[in-house]
DNA sequence: TTGAAAGCGCTAACAG
DNA sequence: CTGTTAGCGCTTTCAA
């Protein structure tokens, strides 16, 4: 079959550890021998079986990425910029889609290790004590990036509380005087880890707070009928009163542009019936009309920045436990 | 460290055959050994290390997915598809992005391989004899999907060339006498492959041809700077006699967005003025107003089939060595 | 400078 | 039914 050491090390009439010295030029070689066993070598086409060396040397060279799919393009573009920079520094990657299922997520968590990846960069579905020390004994370098799992394991993401005050400062400073806070997937808070979406509920609330709205100003939809539901709260709220227009700010671009759909079959004219506020910045805002404003994501530098940080752990290098990328606002037409 | 086969078999006070035959339940051991390893194995939290079994069986249960990059969301459905379908048949994906150069996109091919992947689906940018020379020197399973690379390898994607030729018919059942082609990609045909943009271009000359529209009844531009290109077409063209309309057809729904945006600028109404079509029934399309009319691809089936059929050969079993799966037209508001 | 041998952890063929 | 042995292909240590 394929060329092996052995194979180079009779034809060349040496040992195979002075084929490996030469191979992986380590010391210990006279120049002619090492250049007659690469001659050879490179005639026959040899190539090193990686999964032999793996086993030889405890590491494989690469890494596993655990996300729960890739329908939403952040993830896709997150990927993209983790492979990019994984192989670059000579790693490569496993992908594992979890499809938000806890259990899966755990599952192919062990078989990532069973398969020796030497880390692992995690967007977590799971969470809570147990799951920390379900983590703890995979015995694995890992990163969790966006949803925060616990101080146990280094985190990158973004300062998502302060993302949602920063838009719902931007909503007042528009004269918005009434706010809707829609976040479906907060339905689902029970089991999952909803990390991101409990800091941008916070962010909202307490941006609220701060700019003197009371309950009687906010409402916050929570579930996945949020159509029908904001039907009812614009009918009744909407005023054509400008010091009393309402702003609807979403947990994802996605929710926002259904609302947006939403909203102009209706006949309301955005933003001068109501404002829309997104959250991801997602490529595909690029193509819609009204420019939607939202949020703007650090998406390749998040990362890098995984996987640099990972890799620094697998070398034993010391990194910062937490780290938060900075924000920022894309401010279009919607608001 | 982590638990092996001999640290089970010195506590059970049997051979580590004996682990082995339990923990596969191979025959030729008794209920109550196997039992009793089992148990120990349980309690010790025993997972086998699949790079030793991986180097003994010589397979490691994993696939490798070759792609260019996940920036048009149609590569990360696809991918979606890929790993979902490949972990139900226990295989772990490995993904590699190529960046559009022939010499990575080589060079990842072997590394694939140097990691004993069990096989490949390639959508491929390489392409010629020697391309084909170094594919078969892999030795290894691939599935070639959308981009044709040769007949020596089974290949699994639509028909192209009638995709263009039903959009051309649309268009021209559609009133529209004056079609312009928009495919920039073209422009870098002599280094790459690009057998799915060729395909398409040809349906569409061939669409014309059919349809009795000479050269001086369609257009085709085929570099990056289309708006500008279409500027001066368009503004020649155009005409408001409702019998002498132009429709732009695009390789993809991205140009289309583009165009969209552009003429939407320019105070065209679509499709009144000019019809545009694109290409892919990318998801953002749900988003954009109008509709864009677009041809679609069965992505799911691509990437169930690529996988299903590739871990086939992996068995030794036969698969037809082409399949072209049906693709359907979707009619929305832009042409 | 080189060779021999052991080992990574598992599988599989062969004896007993 | 069970134990022994010989690999898989590479790395690494210890002698020579």
């Amino acid at each position: 079959m394929r060329i092996t050491t052995e194979d180079i090390a009779r034809i060349c009439g040496v040992s195979r550890g002075t084929v490996d010295r030469a191979l992986n030029n380590r010391p210990g070689i006279s120049p002619k021998t090492k250049e007659k066993v690469l001659k050879v070598a490179k005639e026959l086409g040899y190539r090193p079986n990686m999964i032999a060396r793996s086993l030889a040397k405890g590491h494989t060279m690469s890494i596993g990425v655990v996300v729960f799919d890739l329908n939403n393009e952040f993830f896709a573009q997150l990927l993209n910029s983790i492979e990019i920079r994984a192989r670059e520094l000579g790693y490569f990657t496993y992908l594992v889609l979890t499809q938000k299922d806890p259990k899966v997520e755990k599952e192919c968590l062990s078989h990532l290790v069973d398969r020796n990846v030497d880390g692992i960069i995690l967007f977590s579905i799971n969470k809570g004590d147990k799951f920390d020390d379900f983590l703890k004994n995979l015995h694995k370098p890992i990163i969790s990036i966006l949803n925060f799992i616990s101080y146990q394991f280094p985190f990158i993401g973004v300062d998502e509380m302060h993302c949602m005050m920063d838009a719902v400062n931007l909503a007042v400073k528009k004269g918005y005087s009434h706010l809707i806070y829609v976040s479906p997937p907060l339905a689902q808070d029970n089991k999952h880890n909803t990390y991101t979406l409990e800091q941008r509920l916070k962010g909202f609330i307490q941006g609220c707070k701060e700019n003197k709205l009371d309950q009687s100003n906010y409402t916050i939809i929570n579930n996945y009928d949020y159509i029908k539901q904001l039907d009812d709260i614009v009918r009744s709220k909407t005023s054509t009163n400008p010091d009393n227009r309402t702003a609807i700010l979403c947990s994802s671009d996605i929710y926002a542009l259904e609302i947006l759909r939403y909203l102009e079959a209706q006949g309301f004219k955005i933003p001068h019936d109501i404002g829309v506020m997104g959250f991801d910045n997602i490529n595909t805002l690029k193509y819609v009309k009204p420019g939607l404003t939202t949020i703007s994501y650090p998406i390749d530098d998040i990362a890098v920045k995984a996987v640099d940080s990972l890799i620094k752990i697998i070398k034993g290098e010391e990194i910062s436990n937490t780290s938060f990328l900075s924000h920022s606002i894309i401010e279009r037409e919607s608001l």
